[in-house]
DNA sequence: CTGTATCCGTCGCGATACTG
DNA sequence: CAGTATCGCGACGGATACAG
């Protein structure tokens, strides 16, 4: 915790213990932050934008997800009185910095999720 | 997903709907492998070790989390049958490609995490 | 040392219905 | 359109005890 992170060689001894960091990233572990915040990444979206893009997601957890995003600082809510109403999210420049990091992941994902499937399905074979 | 995700512009459009990739995400989602992965990358650990290393897991949770990497094909047990039991936990060549993306995750919350408490505090203060 | 088994609380999250 | 309220299930995960 106290150097400098990027100092440091790849991976070595990070986020040990009950340091502050484990904070940050209970915003992450969740299932839906991972989504939305490369979602907003290309511009402001609104509420039923996002319901849209992202599939699966309830009405419910996302206003939850981006009030909690909203709280701590990564997504300012624009809310333009109008009738009817119309609010937009947007990325703060702190929401766009982890989002570069977690575009990295999403991409990931994509392009390796068919060889986890591939190793499930060996792992459970050579079971029952 | 039928495109190449390397050729996509910066967070465009990603992982929408059901696709398969959901999966994927559902490993790293949880509390635990987005610290468990980055431990293992410099080399082999052992299950001790890994509690040690990573402060408030339970040994259950470990051992849930690294049955499910393996599963995955992310992590590989090596059981060096001896007396006392000695086992190794090490990356695959696919976990140390997805440890290389959450290490970037990991220092964001290091580098970033003062900003977060900071805006809490804001957010909570213009309330109650 | 390396696990598994059991108990059990908490909370993430989905469904539905309702408000401004 | 945006958002909250309520209900309820099931998974996550912590504590403890037990086993190879």
């Amino acid at each position: 915790m106290s150097s400098d992170p990027a100092s440091r060689p790849n991976g070595a001894s990070v986020l040990t213990a009950a340091c502050p960091s484990r904070q940050a990233l209970a915003l992450i572990a969740g299932k839906w932050a991972l989504l939305v915040i490369p979602a907003l990444d290309n511009g402001p979206l609104r509420n039923g934008e996002l319901l849209r893009r992202i599939g699966g997601i309830s009405q419910k957890v996302l206003s939850q997800t981006l009030k909690d995003l909203e709280r701590n600082g990564l997504v300012i809510r624009a809310d333009l009185a109008s009738k009817p109403l119309h609010v937009e999210y947007r990325l703060s420049e702190l929401g766009r910095s982890l989002s570069s990091a977690l575009i990295v992941v999403d991409r990931w994902a994509e392009t390796h999720h068919a060889a986890l499937a591939e190793a499930r399905r060996q792992f459970d074979d050579r079971l029952g």
